[in-house]
RNA sequence: UCCUCGGUAGCUCAAUUGGUAGAGCGGCCGGCUGUUAACCGGUUGGUUGCAGGUUCGAGUCCUGCCCGAGGAGCCA
């Protein structure tokens, strides 16, 4: 108890984080300790307990089990939770912060998370010193502490993975939080985003965003292993890529510069250095967009391959987009339950995704129309030729496919000025975009681009965009240009359609919306 | 930019025709040896988004503004 409580007498120097800091022991310190006296571990221990001086003395929160026989060292092994299946039997330590408590008095049920996974501690009141007891009994949500007991396997236990808990022999408490905002219980958006640094710490969260990483990860594997090399494109441009949407714009020393919306141009150049490149990175669009499919800072992976038409490039998007979904279900699966996503279709992803053309599109969406009675969506999906899809036309098309579709050939003056035409259909672009199924819409779009120079220069011209600002995208057609197509896939409505989720901005640590820039 | 909905306790929400602002959760105190957002008893907690107006009386009606959400457009 007495750890737990303020220690106003000691000492003043103590700047440490908050008043009932007690003595950390170094965590694997038998690891960091092999040989005594190795010179370069002092800075290791120094870190790790800077705040050792002004802490009152260890107390009786420990089991004795804890101590070594001979200088008192900690024998036991520091895991991470993730790892808690391979420890059954054994006395382990856990790092972490209190989720969530039970409380069912002589019985406590600590929900412990380390970052790794989520793993319940049992506390008896028998069982342990009546420190222990009334340390567990007095934590709060999300205290940091560090805990040690025995791994067992039990049905009963909750957590990531579930089935096995800690039958607690110590506890340490190294801060007591107070009043944590957040509960582990229904919140509105406004106020989890205005928390957004906190909520990140939540079961859900924290489920989405290691999908995310994960989806990155082999978003990069696959590329990689491919003959994909990464090349960084610039995030500060001097002129809009595509030229139509709007950018932030920035003052770089006194002339205006803006934020990528695409490295595709740059890669455009890279190509003919490199064969198969893409870049990976932020990417920002100033455009007034309010809906769930949006942010103004997003991230993008755009591979772009030399030698490529717009078949082939279809090829490498579907296996590419199969290896990511199916690295996600071998590796994520405890993620991807704890959101509870029906997983069966994503099951299916993989080579050959359908693919149908825009006039096919159009023929499908007039079709829906027709059969629909109602008179909202009728008025939703009115399209005429020429135009791009919305939202609602997207959702629709998706909701015929159990996979990923193609959607291929879209009109010339709905797209890119730098689009190669279809043969004998110039009304068309050799255009392709890529529709998640379940209504998730569009994660990539995709082109062959255009290799003749009189042409680009025709384009340049149409779509009336200053010839000077494209000299050296003009030079990659003079000198040895070759066909090439590439595409762009957005991480986070991956992560989305993946993991489920309604609305996209769960899916990065900190969106930037239109209304949002804090925290 | 447009359309729709919303803003009441730290959080999630109630509040009849305009008539004493309430509940659950959280916090605090107590009880409980298998809880899964535990449960039970007690207790704490309010400038009803802001500024005006109507009225004996406004959370409620009116006007303006601010903030947020969903959708459209734009886009990945």
């Amino acid at each position: 108890m007495a750890v737990m409580m303020p220690t106003p007498t000691r000492s003043p120097c103590c700047r440490s984080v908050s008043h009932s800091v007690i003595f950390v022991p170094l965590p694997r310190r038998a690891e960091l300790y092999p040989a005594r006296g190795a010179g370069s571990n002092r800075d290791l221990r120094r870190s790790s307990r800077s705040h050792r001086p002004c802490s009152p003395p260890r107390s009786g929160v420990q089991s004795p089990r804890e101590r070594h026989p001979r200088g008192g060292l900690p024998m036991i092994k520091t895991i991470r939770i993730e790892n808690v299946a391979q420890h059954v039997g054994e006395e382990v330590r856990i790092q972490g912060w209190l989720y969530n408590r039970t409380d069912k008095g002589k019985l406590q049920f600590l929900q412990v998370r380390d970052g790794s996974g989520f793993v319940q501690c049992v506390v008896f009141k028998k069982e342990v010193p009546e420190e222990v007891f009334e340390a567990a009994r007095r934590l709060t949500q999300e205290s940091s502490l560090v805990v040690t007991g025995v791994v067992r396997q039990d049905d009963r236990a909750p957590g990531v993975p579930g089935g096995y808990e800690i039958g607690v022999t110590g506890l340490e408490v190294i801060q007591l939080a107070q009043d944590y905002p957040i509960q582990p219980k229904e919140h509105g958006v406004d106020f989890l985003m205005d928390h957004r640094h906190l909520w990140i710490r939540s079961r859900r969260q924290w489920a989405v965003l290691r999908v995310r990483a994960t989806v990155i990860r082999a978003i990069r594997d696959w590329l990689d292993d491919h003959g994909f090399i990464n090349m960084d494109t610039p995030i500060l441009t001097p002129a809009a890529c595509e030229g139509t949407t709007t950018l932030f714009e920035t003052d770089y020393f006194g002339e205006p510069a803006y934020l990528t919306q695409s490295g595709q141009l740059y890669n455009e150049a890279n190509i003919y250095a490199f064969g198969r490149v893409y870049c990976f990175g932020p990417t920002f669009r100033a455009e007034k967009s309010k809906t769930r499919r949006h942010l103004t800072e997003f991230w993008m992976v755009e591979p772009e391959i030399a030698f490529c038409d717009l078949d082939q490039l279809m090829e490498i998007e579907e296996q590419f987009v199969s290896y990511i979904v199916q690295r996600c279900l071998k590796e994520r699966s405890a993620e991807l339950a704890l959101l509870g996503r029906d997983t069966s279709l994503l099951e299916k992803v993989e080579p050959p995704f359908p693919r149908i053309s825009y006039d096919e599109a159009l023929e499908i969406l007039a079709e829906v129309r027709e059969q629909t009675e109602d008179p909202q969506l009728k008025e939703l999906l009115k399209i005429e030729w020429g135009e791009d899809f919305g939202s609602p036309h997207e959702t629709e098309l998706t909701k015929r496919f159990d996979k990923p579709v193609f959607v291929y050939g879209y009109p010339t003056i709905a797209k890119a000025f730098y689009m190669e035409p279809w043969p004998g259909r110039p009304e068309i672009t050799k255009s392709v975009d890529l529709l998640a199924p379940e209504g998730y819409g569009e994660i990539t779009g995709g082109s062959e681009r255009i290799s003749d120079p009189d042409l680009l220069l025709k384009r340049l011209e149409e779509w009336n965009l200053p010839r000077e600002a494209f000299e050296w995208y003009i030079d990659l057609r003079k000198y040895g240009s070759v066909p090439h197509s590439g595409f762009g896939l957005g991480v986070e409505r991956t992560v989305t359609w993946i993991c489920g989720l309604n609305h996209l901005r769960e899916t990065i640590p900190f969106p930037r919306m239109l209304k949002r820039v804090y925290p």
